[in-house]
DNA sequence: CGGGAGAATGCAATCGATTGCATAAAAAGA
DNA sequence: TCTTTTTATGCAATCGATTGCATTCTCCCG
């Protein structure tokens, strides 16, 4: 346990008989030292072993060049492709990127807001938790200036850039698909309704019937928090009424599996019988049997934006007066459970 | 931008006319601190909204009780369900953690590490990217006595505590299994040979066959990355090959499942013309036709496990003198893919 | 050769919280 | 009432890097 000291920017400017000052300048590439003497302080540097102390800097400079990111659940593809496009974007930039998941659940999503704010990172990209209806736990940021991107599960009470999928025509497009397959009695599988993507996801289903002048049913529009076991309850609900549909639109691929396999369980045949779209386009989406019709979001592009947003408003340092919302394109994806051969 | 300069201990100090080290004391709960004052001074720094300074804290104590977690990829089920127990064992105990995802590539994992280590978190818990096969950039680590713990990627090198699955076991359950159905032509799509992970896998099977009369067959014996096009490769390989094998063990389950869609495509009967096994239990795994049969590892206790561990050391501030590698059971899940009915 | 511009370097304060040690205040004991 | 303990609080240094300003050094030009 020798726990010997680090070496310190005083210790290279000891060993060369200079100042600290010249040395922070040096390993900074300030152009104000003279090219030798940089070479000199770096190649000092890397013979001592010199490791930057950034928690120092950063606490000097109020600057960590750190990214905060909250998504719900790091192992939804949607997700993951988003921070794949953040972190694409923000490691060309210098920046470093920590992920954490709220596994939607409003109180871890406002312990990890609060330990990042504590860390000070530089500005956070997320999608709120199902749970969450209070924004209280954000205000940290607009209070310190600290810049928000939401991305998806957005909050309209809140002022930030905010980058969305067309969730309004992924939920026209699967409809209106459902409809030219002839289908009359579409049934809706939704998302909790706090949420602005599953009230436009639903908005665009709506619409796609009533533009085919087919009367939206009450009856046929569930609600639940589209995990595996509410799709199967929902399903189950859908098929024992006294009037069944022959399509369900599930506002995500979890409750069209789930739908899917319930549906195989009691011999009702898909697309045959009830055809199904999803929505997210999941991985499992393609192999599952029959593999599932969808709608595809561009996560990886909307990460990247998030990201490109984020850090422009990092390095102006100052609030833009407008924000936009901007809505990147969704995508039907047909494959077997919408189609009969 | 009124860049309100924020509340610091010294402040609340000046109000309360006393001083900032009994200030930082009793909201620390120090009980050197009288009941009374610490009241006062908590009472007032929520009046002043103050918030501490982590970073200053941080850098001062030498300690930012954050775990850093490096793993090949969040989506994949069986990592972030390590990480759901790191998670929920390291919020218990104060720590936050920071996740970040190599994507099986050696330079950004090295990239992570540095920056890791730059923002002095208080240990690391690791599983190696594919690529990787030089441990330079976790020296970084030891060297400065940052405890470390690796699980299912481990590195032999490196002197730490590791958690792994039985992956022995899990590939002799797998092929004892495809033996016990009347398969004699057991062939084997493996991962890379420089991850004990794939090595122990493969000599599961090796032991399996052997214990069974049956001669282990290089040709029946593939490498790759067991990506879905490595697998849709191998299992093409295999079946285009003069002898066909009557079932094929996995490493993974994405190259399980590269082989049924390849079979389906080439109308070949799974299970009956060609058993598989898969290795992970994805949860694809039992949604795709034919259901995968395959081996479930206990991510979400390795998870759990591996904080504790690093906390342990965290803590207790000395480097051990021994370090187990904690090897925790694997179970063969038989599903569909693998039984004729 | 003196003066001055420009380039290179150094000085010293600073960021905010923590902590060993000193001191003051209060309580206990004589 | 005066020590001695015990309990509370304050002082001041410290962590390591950054940075505004001052100073020194070069070099060029008239």
């Amino acid at each position: 346990m020798s726990n010997q000291p680090e070496t310190t920017i005083h210790d290279i400017a000891k060993a060369l008989n200079i100042s600290a000052s010249t040395v922070s300048r040096a390993l900074n590439d300030n152009p104000l030292i003279s090219q030798a003497t940089r070479n000199k302080i770096k190649k000092a540097a890397a013979e001592m072993g010199y490791r930057p102390n950034v928690v120092a800097a950063n606490f000097r400079t109020k600057r960590t060049n750190t990214i905060g990111v909250i998504v719900p659940l790091i192992n939804r593809h949607f997700f993951s492709s988003v921070i794949s496009g953040i972190e694409e974007v923000a490691y060309e930039q210098g920046f470093a990127v920590s992920i954490s998941q709220s596994n939607d659940n409003f109180e871890k999503e406002s312990k990890i807001a609060h330990s990042l704010f504590a860390n000070r990172v530089d500005g956070v990209i997320l999608s709120i938790a199902m749970e969450t209806s209070s924004y209280e736990h954000l205000k940290l940021f607009s209070e310190r200036q600290i810049p928000l991107v939401f991305f998806d599960r957005i909050v309209d009470e809140i002022h930030a850039y905010k980058i969305v999928a067309d969730d309004f025509r992924g939920g026209y497009l699967a409809t209106r698909h459902l409809i030219e397959q002839g289908r009359k009695r579409i049934a809706m599988i939704g998302g909790p309704q706090n949420l602005r993507i599953y009230q436009n996801r639903q908005a665009g289903y709506i619409t796609a019937l009533q533009e085919a002048g087919l009367q939206p049913d009450d009856a046929f529009i569930l609600h639940n928090s589209l995990t595996r076991k509410d799709g199967t309850q929902a399903i189950g609900k859908l098929m024992n009424a006294a009037i069944r549909p022959d399509a369900v639109f599930c506002a995500n691929d979890t409750t069209a599996l789930s739908s899917i396999i319930y549906l195989r369980e009691n011999n009702i045949k898909v697309p045959e019988e009830v055809a199904i779209v999803g929505f997210s386009n999941e991985p499992f989406a393609e192999v599952v049997t029959p593999s599932i019709s969808t709608i595809k979001q561009p996560g990886f592009e909307m990460g990247k934006k998030a990201a490109e947003l984020l850090i422009r408003q990092i390095n102006q340092k100052e609030t833009p007066d407008y924000f936009e919302t901007i809505t990147m394109p969704t995508e039907l994806i047909i494959r077997d459970s919408s189609v009969s051969k």
